[in-house]
DNA sequence: CATTATGTCTGCATCGTTGCAGAGCCTTCA
DNA sequence: TGAAGGCTCTGCAACGATGCAGACATAATG
């Protein structure tokens, strides 16, 4: 089990531990005779260096943790990717961990006992710990919230404009003349604050164009997964005047509101159109394609590491607050065969 | 930056930091008195114990990886999820980490300087490197192999019967009457195995049926993604005489090739009936729903990881081939409306 | 030739924790 | 009263690596 120490090669190569070490690192001088006859030694044990050792002595790990509900939530997984390959550029690697939107499992990493000080900081996506209780509670490790929770000021904190996002689905489907253009996802309580914000810009587009919001047409969801937008859709279309266009607070949503609509004979979006908000790649080859709002999801997981990155240095100010652009993306679902 | 340390604890409680260890470890008898007193001291200086050392010590960590090669092709983020949650159950966290499919990125795991050996095990779906290559270069840390490649008997293996999966799937779609059955997703060169064993099910199913298999409807793809799924229907639409069924090999393609059909003004399944392989969530909610052969994601996930602890903590006999359920869900690409 | 500089190599201490053996002290019982 | 036992508590060593200061031998210098 426990592989070959220093101390084995050096005893080997009859030489100190420290010029084994030396020889590993690259370190120091040493001669070309000695080190030959230490790599030699350090060929035929198969040496590796201990890590859980040299973490200790060197007070870090190379290692972030990125926290998120759910993995097999398109969305994250494609921002895992990408956080992986930022961290990669800085010689880090990624933990993902998984707390299922669990308020108990996210507290976890912020208990005694948690494993978060393995790990030279965190990158948190919380859904249902508020900003308040981790500011309270957590460690000393260096924390970039990510995408949710509204700024607080206590955490660095990366995401793209949710107002802005939300108006401007929903102004693409008001231009192209829908009238009753419903919203599916709003969370009304106090840990859905990224909902909230969507819905805020659902009904500035509405005031902007001097249009009312029916608020029969906001349907809440307790999450954001395909099976609920297609309930929420069988509502609307329950309704005595269905809705004409849906905004649905993600792809994931939209999708399931598109399911639902084609399995009811709407056709979509010459019956109803839809806007989804992730771009998830999935939208590409739905059929039809899905129209969304794109965040742009490597310059989130990038600015998200360089600031931990920054922090983790000691170098960072005032926690920022970093806004990563959007842009809408026109598909089939709204426009029509491309 | 550094937090508390026993000793500061033991200082400040004037105890011994042996004491407070047992304190916080809840060991060994102390009196009341004195736990109160550390406990005082403890939280005053809201003392985390380092796991690193701990770690070093105890000569273990709790972390296993799971090495992907794509953490946002659906099938990994799902079985990702499914991997956390058994190793949870054994009070052990997952770090995930992705290759790309990039050998030399597969081979860093291998190497001297590999974080492999912070972890107490490592769940490999390995693409790029051989079996062969692993067993050469591999550490010394316990190992499972995942649904890929196939067994040489180096290393624990948990996969499903890819021959009977494919076999059945390609039975489906003849049984349902259809004559010109493709097959999307070949890989004939060295690490394509486990597309090759869907090969040949798929040919076993066509001899079984006393049926010829016409070469030109097996069409190979780099890799398992929508975008090639798409290329590869467009080519078989090209054909002379296009097949009236694809099997592809896994749900990407398959959506991906539904999404080239209906383009291309084909109806899905009355003109064209399409089988997946995976079950992702996705072909749940695709218009229209996905049939697919489902592997039992979460069985894959336990065996492997019980496996896992099985080797860590020295329990394990030879190498055990471990052959997971799997079943044929029909939906409407082979079923038309359910 | 003595002195200083240079280049190699080594031992000790240390990171923060836990395993182990044992030191005190108090109780119990012959 | 004294030995044995039980309960608390402590110090030392160790996990495997690296930082530091210095030892030693050799080369360069006046």
């Amino acid at each position: 089990m426990a592989g070959p120490t220093l101390r084995d090669v050096a005893k080997l190569a009859n030489v100190s531990i420290r010029t084994v070490s030396n020889v590993v690192n690259g370190y120091a001088p040493v001669s070309d005779e000695l080190r030959a006859r230490v790599q030699v030694a350090l060929d035929e044990l198969d040496y590796r260096p201990n890590l859980i050792a040299r973490n200790l002595k060197q007070g870090r790990t190379g290692m972030i943790a990125f926290v998120v509900p759910e993995l097999d939530v398109p969305y994250f997984a494609e921002l895992a990717r990408e956080v992986i390959k930022a961290a990669r550029a800085h010689g880090y690697v990624v933990m993902i961990d998984q707390t299922d939107g669990d308020g108990d499992k996210e507290r976890e990493l912020l208990g005694r006992d948690s494993r978060a000080t393995m790990f030279d900081g965190l990158l948190l996506s919380p859904l249902s710990v508020s900003a308040e209780e981790l500011r309270e509670r957590g460690n000393r490790v260096p924390i970039v919230l990510l995408g949710e929770h509204i700024y607080n000021g206590s955490f660095p904190h990366v995401a793209m404009d949710n107002v802005a996002a939300a108006r401007d689905a929903t102004a693409h489907l008001l231009q192209l003349g829908r009238r009753r253009v419903a919203a599916i996802g709003d969370q009304p309580y106090a840990t859905g604050e990224t909902a909230q914000l969507r819905t805020a810009g659902y009904r500035q587009a509405h005031a902007r164009a001097g249009l009312e919001v029916h608020d029969e047409l906001i349907v809440p969801t307790a999450h954001f997964h395909r099976r609920l937008g297609a309930e929420a859709m069988e509502r609307l279309l329950a309704l005595p005047e269905p809705p004409d266009a849906v905004f649905c607070y993600n792809d994931l949503l939209a999708l399931g509101a598109i399911r639902a609509l084609t399995r009811a004979g709407r056709r979509v979006p010459d019956d109803v159109a839809v806007v989804g908000v992730d771009d998830i790649e999935e939208g590409q080859y739905s059929t039809p394609s899905l129209t969304t709002v794109a965040p742009d999801k490597g310059e989130i997981a990038r600015r998200a590491v360089d600031t931990l990155m920054e922090s983790i240095r000691g170098e960072l100010g005032p926690p920022p607050e970093i806004v990563v652009p959007h842009r809408l993306i026109v598909r089939e679902s709204t426009a029509g065969e491309e």
